[in-house]
DNA sequence: CGGGAGATGGGCT
DNA sequence: GCCCATCTCCCGA
């Protein structure tokens, strides 16, 4: 199946997280996310991402320094940190920088690949196969992430991430400013590949080559 | 149908 | 009090 086809791809190498924070949010559109617990598997590819540039970025859970709940952001790159938004929602990151910098990449949306049926039944109602990952909040639901995966590494086998089945050129990169911030509201930080339908939300502000927009 | 308002509700400041 | 989200309800096209 299809599965097959992301798990025959490598895992991301070390050196991946090397690259600044700007060119890992950029190069994480195409790359496969699996995940695995007592349910089974469920797996995507990433379409949508945002940068948070720790200390240079106000709207960085790390700008005002390190506390209990954004620890793993300072923690090894190649990890994952994982908050509780919104008192109800649970968001995935990928930590992009060297340890004790706070530097990370939000996972904002996937195109859902393999374990539809386990993502369906941990959404409390059924949706669209459109909507299953198309949010941070829904994408973690469906994935069955929560706290618990906070810190792990992202080569475990509960989660890890695949280099692109499909190479993606830069031109099918959009990038546009970033979704629900009041702090730093300007900056484009936000990438997500062009015309894809599993993406969350029309941008404010978009360059790309092509003038159309999504959906 | 899509967009907007309002409620939700934990942890940080 | 504020916040990197989502769902539901309501409105207009």
């Amino acid at each position: 199946m299809i599965l097959d086809n992301l798990l025959k791809q490598p895992l991301l190498p070390q050196a991946f997280y090397q690259q600044n924070t700007l060119s890992q949010a950029r190069a994480l559109l195409g790359c496969g996310l699996i995940t695995e617990n007592q349910e089974g598997i469920t797996a995507g590819i990433i379409v949508e991402t945002e940068a948070y540039l720790g200390s240079q970025d106000p709207a960085s859970h790390a700008y005002r320094g390190s506390n209990k709940r954004n620890q793993a952001m300072f923690g090894p790159p190649g990890h994952t940190y994982i908050y509780l938004s919104y008192g109800m929602y649970y968001c995935l990151n990928v930590v992009t920088s060297p340890e004790g910098i706070g530097e990370a990449v939000l996972i904002r949306a996937l195109q859902p690949v393999y374990g539809l049926d386990l993502m369906q039944k941990r959404r409390s109602k059924p949706v669209s196969l459109i909507e299953l990952c198309r949010g941070p909040g829904k994408l973690t639901l469906s994935l069955g992430l929560s706290l618990e995966q906070n810190g792990y590494s992202l080569n475990s086998q509960a989660i890890n991430l695949r280099q692109p089945p499909r190479p993606i050129s830069q031109k099918d990169i959009c990038a546009s400013t970033r979704i629900g911030l009041s702090k730093a509201a300007n900056y484009p930080w936000r990438f997500y590949l062009k015309d894809c339908p599993y993406v969350s939300r029309t941008p404010r502000l978009t360059t790309c080559s092509s003038k159309k927009s999504l959906r």
